[in-house]
DNA sequence: TAATATTTTTAGATTTGTCTAAAATATATT
DNA sequence: AATATATTTTAGACAAATCTAAAAATATTA
């Protein structure tokens, strides 16, 4: 089955939106992908005609099992590039997604696998968002977020939910990254501030938006 | 500048003819595209808006300076991944071509740069063919037609004029590739074939259509 | 539950890239 | 030079992806 750059695009939408929220309406799809709802329609009838949605007018929809599988090729795809970016190429992990998006609509499957196996089959994307390999399975990974850890516990930070240029330029700031180890010192009551000590870092603060943002897991557990 | 695929598609279509014939036609031009001579003539319009193109009707065509440059970035991308995919990825040299159709179109200027470091500022792709600097500048090289090389002299294969799969498969059953080092035996007059004797191979016999398409360079000299 | 507001779909237009068939132009042949 | 042939362009149509504005359906609120 043959899919269009725009219909993949759509497909990575929705898949990351049910992710969420199980049914997906229009409006928050059009949000997604920075469209008009007329389009998004316009779109959800060719999926459905193409069999990969589960799709009732006016009723909301989500990916059925074949949209599924054809949303994690591209996922796949475009976590193995944004990881082949940062490390071979020294991108920094804040300006990848762009460009891995579009690398991911590269069609080639002998491809991905090479790419994949050249990397060493990483489960990881540098934002530690898991990798599917190529049966779709996702890894799993027992990680929680930082604002539920308790104080004083170091931990290692795991993944990043959101991935604004905006927050990743702020973890920058923070010396946060994949692998950093740190823990918490003090939790303020008043506005769900954090305060935290980064691993080689002076003790710093981060906001509560921030702290629930990250991901974080026991130290020395591997991912 | 923006181009979208298809007009990157044509110009580099152009370049290649217009390396030939110094002028390019509608219908040769189609046929390079696989396309029909109508919409070439649609995109010529096009590439002349842009002022990319020296066109008057019926009069044949050719990219200008500016429609040169745009060629030399589409190429430079082209062969890069072509490195990229046989160097790092262990692709055959003859599979490679239909991924890199793709690849050239990512656009960020950022990622070639870093990619040609990287692989090490390859000079030559692996059919043999120069890659383009960052500012456009083409390597040169000191090469000949293998059917003009005297006999018994040794020489290295440095490219491959005609890239047909047809023709990289059948150099591959010859097990000449780029590098390979090999004389001339016997050319016989009758129809222009050569009998040549391939490092560690074999005598065997090969036409003078694939001699024609075989670029050599003396032994020792570096590319 | 009736009026109002929100969400979603449809209708109709636009742009890009393609096609076929016909017309226009250029080239070759007698 | 006139005619035939080949090449190139135009005219008009179509599919994909998008948009705006209006209509239809659903949800909220008084
Ligand atoms: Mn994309
Ligand atoms: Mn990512
Ligand atoms: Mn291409
Ligand atoms: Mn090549």
């Amino acid at each position: 089955m043959h899919f269009t750059i725009s219909e993949e695009n759509y497909i990575k939408g929705i898949f990351h939106l049910q992710q969420e929220t199980g049914l997906v309406n229009t409006n928050s799809l059009a949000a997604e992908m920075h469209t008009r709802a007329a389009s998004v329609t316009d779109m959800l009838k060719k999926l459905k005609a193409k069999k990969l949605l589960q799709y009732e007018k006016y009723k909301g929809f989500k990916l059925n099992e074949a949209g599924l599988k054809a949303a994690l090729v591209v996922v796949r795809k475009h976590r193995l590039w944004e990881f082949f970016l940062v490390d071979k190429l020294k991108f920094d992990w804040d300006s990848v997604h762009a460009i891995a998006e579009e690398l991911e609509h590269i069609s080639s499957e002998e491809l991905v696998n090479r790419l994949a196996q050249f990397l060493g089959d990483p489960a990881f994307d540098p934002h530690g968002d898991p990798i599917p390999d190529k049966h779709g399975s996702i890894p799993v990974i027992y990680q929680k977020i930082l604002s539920t850890v308790p104080l004083k516990k170091s931990v290692t930070v795991s993944a990043v939910s959101n991935q604004s240029t905006q927050m990743l330029e702020m973890l920058k700031h923070y010396h946060i990254a994949l692998g950093t180890q740190l823990m918490i010192l003090k939790k303020f009551e008043f506005d769900g501030s954090l305060e935290i000590k980064v691993l080689k870092q002076n003790a710093c603060i981060i906001s509560e938006q921030v702290a629930k943002n990250i991901f974080v897991h026991d130290m020395g557990k591997t991912k």
